[in-house]
DNA sequence: TATTTTAATAAAACCGGTTTAAGATTGGTA
DNA sequence: TACCAATCTTAAACCGGTTTTATTAAAATA
């Protein structure tokens, strides 16, 4: 590829007026910036952007942080960057995703400062390595999801109202007659775990009831969202006094459960009635009856963030904003009065 | 942020030894190794991407350039997203999403070369300006679907066979006694459209008829699929002796004709019979009877298009290679025998 | 006409790394 | 002891832009 050099010497003039005739920073004479743009035409020449970006300090990149069971995203994740992307477009912003694992990232060769304006951090954790890391350099960062309770102030943010919803989907089920709901709730660590269990406790007290602490339980890392769905449904589901509602945090754990309800005969919804924090789901034609879910719009939370974002880096605006999303509950199939026997 | 002569003065060496404890392409002596990373860590310094790109010439980050209808990604591109992350991990590659529009790049303030090893190109069209200028440049290039003829022999590409799946559904309608058979085929620029296009007229050469060549419809750039599944099918559902099978080139241009056919009272599958190319839908729900469809696997797609490239990257293999994923036809609930009258 | 402004261009410094070529130390060998 | 090779370190050049400062020519003012 030609560079600034060649063009300035085909074009008799020096380094500064070709740069000027690109960025416009200083008027150049018609003339010569006719001339300088003929002879980039013909050698084919754009200015380097990792060279401009060294100079400028800006890149006009916006990084996406997520992780993925297994790297595969799910269609809330998939919605979301959708959304990022949309906001992107019309900004003038291209997109960074970044999925790369820590092992690699730890390796002294690739130790590297991040190529971005500015960084998206999903899902984060009670104590998130990556928000102290984002902190430490003074890069702008807007967090999806809740950050940790002693950084609520200082990071911008959007989220769902999970506290809320929790709530809803849990009365819900109480009104219908449930009373045994087990709860697969996300990770103990994700700061997310613990807003929805605040809901679901508060849903339950405010019924007059005890909550079944002992039917909170939490994602473990050694398996898949679905098998966690499948084995823990499956084991309380074979217990005497058995459950006879599950809220499930993703759509692939319900898928789990409607698994381990069909391997035990149970049938939904029936005999069991199955909640989901979820998007519109891919595997919807897996889910028979349909399922009932809080729709998280995914797409909003993501168009936000990267609008949040990009105004901090454009404005150089400190100030600490919260977005909250609304989420709709979705009535499918899944979910009924509970099965009074006999 | 802390640079490398900040950490060279700390830590009492020169720059070169410093960028040679980072990239390990000198051997330098344990006690200086640890005596620079301990300063690095004090001063919390990082290689700057940007000046580290410039010296070496390599991002690590590989490009995908898509457009998308109103810049909402369908699910067949965010699932090949999916499947291009994917590859990525596994590969140490970071992804960069371009969706700017053209107006914007114009804009000579924009103009910069691309700032990745190599580019994902997808939806090629006939007379293709993006892959001309990839190829202007010598950065590696990959193409999802079939690139312009002439460039054949050029590019690695990975594609559907696009031509069998055309001539398997229509074969199938044909079986099933449809004969005015309308065809809302892709753009008329686009590649893709081409191949479809002669699957389907083989499909009735084969079967002894002739080729109802006014019943191929090319998408507009006006409408949205959703807006030219609905119009077109709408009038040509109005004719006399009217059509009774639809093909459709994406669920989202299907959805057009669903709507179509409830707003003419037309039952489906009764009276029409709806085929679409598609990934998993994620409206499905809006789809009622199912959709029948052809299965693109677009994250195999994703997938393969990387690690061409990533290879291509690596082993500056220059070698052309040609990849085609196979795609299964799903039946479901939109097709059905034709009705005969009476 | 002499003096100041203004506009256009150029020269040089800089951004923060890597790489090349040269230099210093050490240990081993003749 | 002198010389060589191996190992480690450094100074300087380079990557390809932008930005600051300097220079020149033309226009405006006194």
């Amino acid at each position: 590829m030609a560079t600034i050099d060649d063009v300035a010497k085909a074009a008799g003039v020096s380094k500064s007026t070709v740069s000027n005739v690109f960025t416009k920073k200083r008027p150049i004479s018609k003339g010569v910036s006719d001339k300088v743009l003929e002879v980039s035409k013909q050698l084919n020449y754009k200015p380097n952007y990792w060279a401009r970006t060294l100079a400028t300090k800006e890149t006009r990149i916006i990084g996406l942080n997520m992780q993925a069971e297994r790297i595969k995203f799910s269609q809330f994740h998939l919605s979301l960057v959708n959304g990022v992307l949309h906001e992107c477009y019309g900004r003038g912003y291209q997109l960074l995703i970044n999925t790369l694992s820590s092992d690699y990232k730890n390796d002294i060769q690739n130790q590297v400062s991040n190529p971005v304006d500015g960084e998206i951090l999903m899902d984060p954790a009670v104590d998130d390595e990556r928000i102290k890391k984002e902190l430490s350099k003074e890069r702008p960062c807007v967090v999806i999801g809740k950050p940790p309770k002693h950084l609520d102030q200082t990071l911008s943010y959007i989220d769902n109202d999970n506290v809320g919803i929790a709530y809803e989907l849990t009365s819900h089920l109480l009104t219908l007659g449930h009373e045994k709901i087990l709860f697969l709730n996300a990770a103990k660590h994700k700061t997310v775990a613990l807003d929805r269990a605040q809901g679901f406790q508060t849903a339950f007290e405010d019924n007059g009831k005890r909550c079944p602490h002992e039917l909170i339980l939490n994602k473990t890392i050694n398996n898949t969202s679905i098998e966690f769905g499948y084995d823990t449904a499956f084991r309380f589901l074979q217990e005497r006094n058995r459950i006879t509602a599950v809220i499930a945090d993703t759509d692939k754990m319900a898928l789990g459960v409607y698994q381990a309800a069909s391997a035990l005969n149970i049938t939904i919804p029936k005999h069991l009635s199955v909640f989901a924090f979820s998007d519109d789901s891919v595997f919807e034609s897996e889910f028979q009856p349909r399922l009932s879910s809080a729709r998280l719009n995914a797409e909003q939370l993501g168009e936000g963030a990267a609008r949040l974002l990009i105004e901090q880096i454009q404005e150089n605006n400190k100030l600490v904003k919260r977005i909250v999303i609304p989420s709709e509950v979705c009535h499918r199939g899944s979910t009924s009065t509970k099965f009074l026997e006999g």
